[in-house]
DNA sequence: ACCTGAACACCGTTCAAGT
DNA sequence: ACCTGAACACCGTTCAAGT
């Protein structure tokens, strides 16, 4: 069916975290082996910060080197690629997000898996505004170091708690998550932008919107803006994001809930079903 | 308020569209005009040509300027920088969606605004996974170019025909618009990966999950994602991904009429708003 | 008005060599 | 086992110069 002949050609790379070299290369007996007390989680460390710091455009193997007082070459040592470091870096910044529950599904009655489905949301989005070059980067990779995958395992737990069928819960997944994720990543390169040109974000949307109203090819289209903005009720450029931001959630819970609901209706409808 | 002194330091670059040159650069008597027949049409053509073949990685000003004929150089009359030249192809690639009516509101009520919605999503995601290049550079510029714009007027009017209020649209918007692209950017990556790596997607899945299944440490999740495989009913990865994307959307266009209903009801438990 | 050559200050990565 | 120097094949962009 496909044109794979089961083993050829070169070793397909997939990810640090699958065909990298084994991770127990940095931890020997302590740490003091290394002479320039280099190891992986330092790097990855300095990445983060670097990265933080002077956006991904000036994050290079040099410049990282440098801030690690070594060569460039040194890093070749504990990495393959710049890539197998952007991913040990991304996985880093999932660590950040705190998921709920590690794997007891005990106290699940207690709390409300609305309640705990929109907490998640916001720390998802919170990460991926703090670090805006990440969101790229998870559109790139495969996502499977241990803190990427305790962030989806918490995502299952929560959405399996709704109550839809497991094909339900893939798409009510897909629904939220691929959401905050489009919403975030907009919001993220956005505020950096701002950072960059020195303006505060309504300052700079005063004066993208000044641009556009001078470009009589876009006027219309700018005439509209103006006009959405009024009735979107004003208030600052992160008054009203937060608005859309809240509404889209609660949106979506209440598609999960209809979701639901239906197909409650259709089970009892067509009797008992397979599986 | 903000620390904006009103007028000083360097002019803010927002965008080709708004701080870029005259667009009407390219446009002489014809364009026999340019002894390179050089313009800024057929510069973004084939970029955009470039950045499908070759992917975002392999696409500098030299390799572009080759492509046409001409030193890297000569580029620069055109256009600023290469940022620029991105915007452009960005704005290209929008210019793919068939939006379904240009300005008149005047069939509206004959076509329902789901069945629009779904349509235009669609459309969405077909260009954003035909192009995996675009999707980082959606989240990075303005998206201020007149397909971009053509596209969010589109939008903007399905979701005017909801019922919404404003506000409520301004979410909904989010909510929809925001799912689709970060489910096709992750998808039109994959999809990426797995051509550069001579797989079809299912033989590429198979050997991701394969090399979990042999990481001691990802064992667990392994298991996790099989297990969910199965109850998701099988299929292909295409098959599997298509009815998340569908199963997506119903549960959006739910969540809109839920939450329609919802201003419906406290707009007549609260007698006559302002506004 | 349009295009070029040479140059600047960078990249990621390889490879043989050092300790 | 860990780190380095030199080198390769690239980048985006500037600037003075050509026609």
């Amino acid at each position: 069916m496909l044109q794979e002949p089961d083993r050829t050609g070169p070793p397909v790379r997939t990810s640090v975290w699958l065909d990298g070299r084994p991770v127990a290369r940095t931890r020997r007996t302590d740490r003091t082996d290394h002479p320039s007390g280099l190891d992986r989680d330092r790097i990855t460390a300095v990445s983060l910060r670097l990265l933080d710091a002077e956006g991904p455009g000036k994050f290079s193997m040099r410049r990282l080197a440098a801030e690690l007082g070594v060569t460039a070459m040194s890093l070749y040592w504990y990495v393959d690629t710049k890539d197998d470091l952007l991913e040990l870096a991304l996985d880093a910044v999932f660590a950040e997000i705190e998921v709920p529950v590690a794997e007891g599904a005990e106290t699940d009655e207690e709390t409300d898996w609305r309640e705990q489905l929109l907490e998640l949301a916001a720390r998802y989005r919170a990460v991926l505004v703090r670090h805006p070059w990440a969101s790229p980067l998870i559109g790139k990779y495969l996502n499977v170091g241990p803190r990427s995958m305790d962030f989806s395992a918490a995502v299952k737990a929560i959405v399996a708690r709704t109550g839809l069928s497991p094909r339900g819960q893939m798409g009510a997944i897909a629904a939220v998550f691929q959401f905050v994720y489009g919403f975030s990543t907009v919001e993220g390169h956005f505020v950096q932008r701002c950072a960059e040109a020195g303006l505060g974000q309504d300052a700079y949307f005063r004066h993208a919107m000044g641009a556009i109203g001078e470009q009589p090819r876009l006027a219309g289209a700018f005439a509209g803006v103006e006009e959405t903005r009024e009735l979107r009720g004003g208030g600052t450029v992160e008054e009203m994001r937060e608005r859309d931001f809240t509404f889209a959630l609660d949106l979506l819970v209440a598609g999960i809930e209809t979701m639901r609901a239906r197909e409650e209706e259709s089970e009892a409808g067509e009797g008992p079903e397979r599986s």
